[in-house]
DNA sequence: GTGATACTTAGGTATATGCTTAACCATTCG
DNA sequence: CGAATGGTTAAGCATATACCTAAGTATCAC
């Protein structure tokens, strides 16, 4: 990936780390400082703030410093794209194969769904 | 993140370049070969073989291997395991964002949903 | 069997990612 | 003010990712 050409890309990035997945369900509880978010995981605080930081450039998560403590919270309209992403392709493959009936298994031709 | 530790983290990897997601949307409208999934690609053939890789070891896609041409298809369950998981915590998120009612807008209190 | 087709493997390079430690800055407490 | 707390920046390293070209293998069509 030479460059993060739109948000899904980013998004779909910043989940793909189960040290920030961690973050993101920390998140969906409530609010936290970066030294919550950094409790559960074995790492140094700065890493946290590098996958704090993808989390944010992929939208999904903001932040905002209050005197020396950062409180983040999470954005649900960014997940909602990728879910909606996610529903839209399993919605349009699920009829098709539906229609073809379990191409792998039974068949080898790959115009089944025309006749 | 020195190794992919479940499915989750292989599936959102996947889902998260540009050209493997050109892969699954054109698989979702039916079976390609691999040439056919390189068509609308501008990379090099080996390149997209590596990236049919990616998706396979996710078990987002699934190959078999009739005379010379290799025919994909998808697996909707694996997608729908991501769907889930961004849905249960879009679920979560909204009850607690609801309660709070946009906590970083008006409050500075952590607490806010212990009162 | 010769050549074309469809993929596959090998090898190599450039950039991105994930992590670390050390040092620094800003706010709060005594 | 000076120390503690919470976060941030800088620098660097190891591995992973994404891409390529060149060369190989296995059908299929003569």
């Amino acid at each position: 990936m030479l460059n993060h050409s739109n948000q899904l890309d980013l998004m779909f990035q910043a989940l793909a780390d189960p040290a920030r997945r961690t973050m993101v369900e920390r998140l969906c509880r409530g609010p936290a400082s970066v030294s919550e978010l950094a409790g559960p995981l074995t790492m140094s605080l700065p890493s946290v703030m590098q996958h704090l930081q993808v989390l944010e450039l992929s939208g999904l998560v903001q932040s905002k410093k209050i005197g020396r403590v950062r409180t983040c919270t999470i954005d649900r309209r960014v997940l909602s794209q990728a879910e909606q992403w996610i529903s839209d392709r399993r919605a349009l493959w699920e009829r098709r194969l539906d229609a073809l009936g379990e191409y792998l298994e039974n068949s080898q031709e790959p115009e089944g769904s025309k006749t």
